[in-house]
DNA sequence: CTGAAAGCGCTTACAG
DNA sequence: CTGAAAGCGCTTACAG
């Protein structure tokens, strides 16, 4: 081992000619209250010492003493999903802002795993979760709330629980009124699963939507399934399956929506001229395609960043409210004007 | 706070009436060794004291004295790329399984912030790192080889630095072959960045791979981008801007590939009739695109649970070989026989 | 303004 | 087979 033994406090402490214990106030105070602890010329010495020793702060040994380790969890159904990548890139990226470190972990959707990987983040010693996979009915987050362990929820919601949120059920509205608009008048909808507020959401918002411009959405136009492409694909060979075949389909997320476009192109129809697709996210794939797919953007990076805030906000005790954003209608190629 | 204090070491060596060493080393003990430690009835004892309280070891703690944190740390161009996601899945999933915990950071493959992460992890005291981002020409790869910080490669070689990969060119000739078996004559390719070896590999094999059939691949014929779908969009909006459109056209990559098609609709060709596409990973996408897309399987999770061995090894000062993996040829419909 | 001490929870040589 | 002690690196009330 020619690694050199890493710099210690003492190591600074000693270099510099103080007491560890100043060199510990001095290096953990902004520049401001710096003053507060020590004289001019020993900040200095100290700080001179530490960037010469190139000091870090063994995390270890401050955790240990107080209980706090800045480490956060942060769960998901699937860090495959583009989604939810995002999303802790957000948290991730603010963490990092704020001092924190963030693990991932994936749930994949199923409480049991789900369940274990919380339990291997408490047992690293997380300060706080953030759970981007909450269901409907949720008994983890009341087994959390219990056991007093801090945590907010991103994208998906769960009873009142606090968190970071898109405005999912505006996004549904807003892809009613597009293809209203357009002229589709028998939309079909390829949903997520149903324990996910956003799927519900979504297709809320949408039913909504239909139904104030007098275009009720029967049962047999809605399918619930997953939201990769697969799913996607399954659920319009479900619908076709069904009945007569819709003017448009929403996919509640872009994959399904890909999937989608697949399963209807397997039956002989084209988009957009014979069905309008519409998917949800804008994942930069939906601009890339061969058609262009009309989608909803929702600001997921934004989700990811503000939910961190709020935990932190939770971490401090302080009173904290839910944050929540806005999507928008992105039109592209794979809905249009429907001629009749 | 209502929190309970969390059972220590000394809050079961209590219940069970011996000396926290005593309850150190019998928790630290497989099921065998245990018996060299303590008496039958005392590690019954001690096991049914740490059961009822819920003890769980702190990890500062340990940390703090065997100077090992059993952290580890991966650093990927970025996790939205579905294909890193995965990588770090292996690894995560390795890792988990040995009692380590991975934090995942982005690089954006920009050297900076790829070095600015490093150090973060470093700060963190992980145990070694895993580099999904390694450069032809790596600096940082040689900083680390000097101030000893374990740590291992993934997917992208360097050198002869150890770690997990798959044998890239084996990928580009598998390509090449399939393409001139089916009568195409003219091919053209989006390929990656020249800082990956993942992309020079692909590239190198089938441009090989050509030649070996007499159908050497013209300077003009290789556009090099980026991984993503904006990336296969430019790549082969510049392949058409040059001259005489291919035949056929290989994207290094899935999502490049779902752009190129994107571009060939935009000048009126259709895959796989006017033009043949080939991506490489095979996506979940590439199976239920409207056109399936032809494309190489690799392992990656694979490639990620390797790498963690790799890396396990050389933390453990153990000699250590970096392990390959195979790819293989998925042909979909967007490549079909040539008719002439 | 600065120092000395205590202690966070753990592991591990050292005794016995 | 088990215990007592030391110490990892840090922070923070307590003195002065």
């Amino acid at each position: 081992m020619t690694r050199q033994q890493a710099p210690t406090l003492r190591t600074v402490a000693t270099a510099a000619g103080v007491d560890v214990s100043t060199v510990s106030r001095v290096l953990n105070s902004g520049v401001r209250e710096r003053e507060r602890w020590a004289g001019p010329e020993t900040v200095e010495r100290i700080l001179r010492a530490a960037a010469e020793l190139g000091y870090r702060r063994n995390p270890h040994g401050a955790s240990l003493r107080t209980a706090r380790s800045h480490l956060v969890g942060v769960v998901v159904p699937r860090l495959q999903d583009y989604v939810l990548a995002t999303i802790f890139e957000g948290v991730d990226q603010a963490a990092a802002e704020r001092g924190y470190a963030a693990f991932v972990t994936n749930s994949l959707d199923d409480p049991a795993q789900r369940e274990a990987r919380v339990e291997q983040l408490l047992g690293r010693r997380v300060d706080g979760l953030v759970l981007c996979d909450a269901r409907t009915d949720d008994p983890l987050l009341r087994m959390l709330d219990e056991r007093d362990v801090p945590f907010v929820l991103a994208l998906r919601t769960s009873g009142d629980h606090v968190g970071a949120f898109a405005d999912e059920v505006l996004g549904g509205r807003l892809v009613a009124e597009h293809l209203t608009e357009l002229g589709y008048r028998d939309p079909a909808v390829v949903a997520g699963p149903g324990y996910a507020s956003t799927a519900n959401d979504r297709l809320g918002g949408f039913r909504e939507g239909l139904r104030a411009r007098g275009l009720p959405l029967a049962d047999d136009r809605v399918v619930r399934t997953g939201f990769d492409a697969e799913a996607g694909r399954a659920g319009v060979a479900e619908l076709l399956a069904r009945g007569p075949v819709p003017d448009a389909v929403f996919a509640t997320n872009d994959f399904a929506a890909i999937g989608a476009i697949g399963a209807l192109r397997d039956h002989g129809l084209r988009v957009p001229d014979d069905v309008g697709v519409v998917g949800y996210n804008d994942t930069p794939l939906a601009d890339s395609l061969p058609v262009p797919l009309t989608t909803v953007r929702s600001p997921t990076l934004e989700i990811g960043r503000a939910a961190f805030t709020v935990l932190e906000r939770r971490l401090a005790a302080e009173p904290c409210e839910s944050l929540s954003f806005t999507p928008t209608l992105v039109p592209r190629a794979s809905t249009q004007a429907v001629q009749r």
